[in-house]
DNA sequence: GCAACATATTGACAAATATCGATATGAACG
DNA sequence: CGTTCATATCGATATTTGTCAATATGTTGC
């Protein structure tokens, strides 16, 4: 997978409805899942499904306690998406330099 | 359309490889279509979809100038972009308050 | 060990998305 | 006006994604 490939998958990860209503609920501090399915209108299934997406974007981190599986979201790793983010949007200081994305 | 469902959208126009892509080198200045498609393994009508998708979700403006369509980065929908990722990944400041999130 | 429970994984399917080629729109210029 | 050029829109198609039901995994407490 390329770079790009690989950081659209950062931002992807805040393409879903549901997954912004977890992050959301997240905001909060850790919570396990069956909380968060009691607040979603989605199957157990699915809501593992967007908890993966979440984590393998690195912006939730999972906490195994028992039976019980806390998720709460990453500091680092919103830091990260957030650096990501201004890397696409910030525009070059000095575009009449010339030089500039290897004209 | 609710809240969440416009929110992910301007998340969406960073999901895609060659959105990104086209964001790096918006990054540089304006940039017209025809100088955008030359640097794409992509065709026009694909670029005119995946230009839709950024102007959409706010984070490029256009300017037509003649035949010619002149893209560039939108500074204020950057900015969105950036603010609507920080409300969706910062950390409450104090949850033991209680009265979190509605609870 | 077994029953109950929480979460993860699998397989199937519907909806959304990226892509293309063809065509439409609209500007510039002879 | 008709041609050329740049971009947008349309229709079709392949891929990806979100969802569910069913099943598997792994933990707790009897």
């Amino acid at each position: 997978m390329g770079d790009y490939q690989r950081q659209a998958a950062v931002f992807r990860a805040f393409c879903d409805e549901n997954r912004l209503r977890i992050l959301e609920m997240l905001r909060c501090g850790e919570m396990c899942a069956c909380k968060l399915l009691e607040n979603l209108d989605i199957g157990q299934s699915t809501l593992s499904h967007h908890m993966k997406i979440l984590c393998d974007a690195g912006v939730v981190v999972s906490r195994a306690d028992g039976k019980w599986t806390h998720y709460r979201i990453s500091e680092e790793g919103a830091a990260r998406a957030a650096d990501l983010l201004k890397t696409y949007t910030a525009i070059h200081a000095d575009p009449s330099a010339g030089a500039c994305c290897g004209d």
